[in-house]
RNA sequence: UCCGGCAUAGCUCAGCGGUAGAGUAGGUGGCUGUUAACCACUUGGUCGUUGGUUCGAAUCCAACUGCCGGAGCCA
């Protein structure tokens, strides 16, 4: 007698042999001939199991006929070829055991169809749900296909700082970091602080970035890439948006941003296919119920090139098109979501990597280029999804980045390390960050980023 | 943060000045190797909160709260 999951029950069903499965009852069908269909799923896959149970068990009465969706169970029996059409794998019980009940009147999940804002509320028990169940395996896959992706190519996984005092500037605002007790200084408004009583020096945040960090062990061992936590404190209330949200953030040396740009172009098409051959079952649902575009979609990322246009090009192209867009197109102006929209939707219908934007409105750390007016800089950009990577070739020279510390006024003092890097042994490197929830949510389909990570927190929620 | 929309039964929604409705879930009965099971009956509601208009407000108005969509910021 062995232990065996929903999946491998159905995908290799050891027919004759006696298993024991266990799972949460989705639905019950009761036949007053003396028996009942019990459907379980364990989350091992998407598909349920089939238990044929009748009332020669000794707890039929008294127990299975009152389990309802929800309930835990150990199902031990057979497993046969089924005669139902729905289904070619069931077990015929020959012993239920009950872990727990599941009271139908109070369990939020119902057999129906529940609102994916509803299923917010209750984020402790969404997974047990098809489409989240399903999200948490692709996320789970789409993180694996990551290392071993980075891994094949020789890169390091680097732990850069989740507590910093290092602001990678333009990533947004930070969380402060602090052991004062704020809420007694509401309280007690005339107490007095002081700095030096913090646990750290009052500059701590959470960080928005391991970029700054990455480039210095890029600097020394090559090839890093990060994949952690990120925390954004922007008043961001937008279907793309966290306030935590994680990053994979490779960097390399010896790089320019044609190599950067074909590395994240690499890296998107990896995860697609990856997630594609890995879980095509998943895929096939969310294609089914979710978003009906989704396997073209996926099909046509991983077999079209990315279109590569600088930021100067995507300019001439959006002034041609005659289109009216709410925000107008002007040199040296962000593009704005239509703008993005129009690139991939309309014009190339492709992914687009959109290259060297104008230097005035990007960070100080990007590498300037030769015409002096723009920097090496790129936005991945996805159908639906819009940006998916930023990314740049960094600036190594040192006099120029000094330059543009002063134009931007960045403080030389905060940044002595980052600058010591240009200092002993620059050289030039590049690297970017994905927003792994974006990817997420365009290998599924799913329309909000509060859907494809376990616990969202956004402004004003952090439940759980 | 800005613009727009929504908030009614456990869930999904209708009703939009005059006694609160449907489907579904739950209950009871019937039927069936069923599979979104089916058929009949049935329980279930301070209509988000506060204030206003009115003889009368779920319905009209205002504020607030929460959620949704779009925008900005970005990944």
């Amino acid at each position: 007698m062995t232990n065996f999951s929903v999946k491998s029950s159905l995908d290799s069903p050891l027919f004759g042999k006696t298993v024991v499965v266990e799972g949460w009852l989705k639905t019950r069908r009761d036949s007053k001939g003396g028996f009942s269909f019990l459907e379980i799923n364990d989350g091992s896959c998407l598909r349920n199991l089939q238990i044929v149970a009748d009332k020669s068990l000794e707890n039929y009465d008294a127990e299975v006929v009152n389990l309802f969706p929800g309930a835990s169970l150990k199902a031990t029996g057979e497993l046969l070829q089924s005669s139902g059409a729905g289904q070619n794998v069931e077990l015929r019980a020959t012993k239920i055991k009950v872990y727990g009940f599941c009271d139908p009147t109070s369990y939020p999940l119902q057999k129906q169809r529940v609102s994916f804002e509803k299923l917010r509320e209750v984020s402790h028990l969404r997974a047990r749900t098809n489409t989240f169940g399903a999200v948490t395996r692709v996320r789970s896959a789409l993180s694996f296909a990551t290392h071993q992706f980075f891994q094949n190519k020789g890169f390091c996984y680097l732990n850069t700082p989740i507590i910093t005092t290092s602001d990678c500037e333009g990533a947004g605002d930070a969380f402060h970091l602090t052991t004062i007790d704020l809420k007694s200084l509401i309280d007690a408004p005339n107490v007095r602080i002081k700095a030096e009583d913090d646990f750290f020096d009052l500059n701590a945040n959470l960080t928005v970035s391991g970029q700054l960090e990455a480039e210095t062990y890029a600097c020394a061992v090559g090839k890093v890439y990060t994949f952690g936590p990120t925390f954004r404190a922007e008043n961001s209330n937008t279907s793309r948006h966290l306030a935590e949200f994680w990053m994979i953030e490779p960097e390399i040396a010896f790089a320019d941003l044609n190599d950067d740009a074909t590395l994240a172009e690499e890296f998107v098409k990896y995860l697609v296919s990856y997630v594609r051959e890995n879980c095509s079952e998943d895929i096939a649902f969310f294609d089914n119920r979710i978003d009906n575009s989704l396997c073209q979609r996926l099909s046509d990322t991983t077999s079209t090139d990315f279109t590569r246009v600088t930021y100067t090009e995507a300019i001439e192209i959006l002034l041609r098109s005659n289109t009216a867009f709410e925000f107008p197109v002007d040199w040296g102006t962000d593009l704005q979501s239509e703008h993005e929209r129009f690139l991939t939707e309309q014009e190339f219908k492709s992914a687009v990597i959109v290259t060297d934007f104008p230097k005035e409105i990007k960070p100080f750390y990007m590498r300037v280029n030769d015409d002096n007016k723009t920097v090496a800089s790129m936005d991945v950009l996805l159908p639906n999804i819009g940006e998916i990577i930023g990314g740049s070739q960094r600036e190594e020279r040192m006099d120029i980045l000094k330059k543009r510390m002063a134009e931007l006024k960045q403080k030389e003092d905060e940044y002595w390390w980052y600058m010591d890097l240009r200092r002993f042994g620059t050289v030039p490197h590049a690297g970017f960050g994905l927003g792994f929830e974006r990817i997420v949510q365009f290998c599924t389909g799913m329309a909000n980023i509060r859907d494809v990570i376990p616990y969202p927190r956004t402004p004003k929620n952090a439940k759980f």
